[in-house]
DNA sequence: GATATAATTTATAGTAATTCTAAATTGTGG
DNA sequence: CCACAATTTAGAATTACTATAAATTATATC
């Protein structure tokens, strides 16, 4: 049985401040997998949270990714998303309703060609029509 | 020995009109595999085309990714750049000079979960330093 | 527990990549 | 060569994101 850490340890262990917006995001991302953007995260959390910022928004989840607390998501459409699961794997964009999948694979070996090359993330986005809008859609 | 058809009989082939923007343009990419963004191809261009405009180098990229005759690649800053390269290979980027390698690599077949899916393209981009920044910066 | 201080938050203004619009131009089938 | 739809063009508009600077807050230390 693993012990899953919570919000404010993990935090602590990454030795930054515990702040409530902190707190706040990164526990909203822990609950909803559904790799938002920095603007659905602060639509989704303001009203229970007037004093939030959109700004806020961009500099918490900046700060959770530097720590690899959270990982981010570049959509072929050039928008940032979040993800509080940070093991590898893949992504699936759908260019009809813009949501995501996850699914499993494994990241190559990078090549020798750049050996001497610091890897700091690895993305595989595969883009084209979901299940549902290819069904519906086409 | 294969026949390399010009910029002219691809863009025949492929359907589509054969403008004085949409030769100047796909023949960059042919001959520039820097990957560059809409903005370095229209400044690269101007000087020698001045009636070009960037609108028009957007509206051409757009249009010979769609056909398929070039790839994008949506870099880990959300920019897009233009491949003329379309067979499946990855992509290191450098987060210290901005600059994108290619590698070769095989792209994962998509997972059982997106059954039904329809891919239109798959992309693999890693991140970091370069082996040079890599090098002279850390 | 109070306090100093550096980190963080916040509102707002600014930036830059991209898209939109509508008029001018151009490629191509007949 | 003509008609007409497709494309180009300049410039305005949009939008994701960043910068700024003042207000607030977390935490180390007393």
């Amino acid at each position: 049985m693993s012990i899953e850490l919570s919000a404010t340890d993990r935090l602590r262990e990454a030795g930054i401040r515990v702040t409530v917006p902190r707190l706040l995001i990164f526990q909203y991302l822990i609950d909803n997998r559904t790799h938002p953007t920095c603007d659905r995260i602060y639509n989704d959390l303001k009203d229970n949270n007037p004093s939030l910022s959109l700004a806020t928004v961009y500099n918490v989840t900046e700060k959770l990714a530097d720590e690899k607390l959270v990982a981010v998501i570049v959509s072929p459409d050039g928008e940032r998303h979040y993800d509080s699961v940070t093991d590898f794997h893949g992504h699936f964009y759908c260019d009809q309703c813009s949501s995501i999948y996850d699914f499993k694979c494994r990241p190559d070996k990078m090549p020798e060609c750049l050996k001497g090359a610091v890897v700091k993330s690895v993305s595989y986005i595969a883009r084209g029509y979901c299940p549902d809008c290819a069904k519906n859609h086409i």
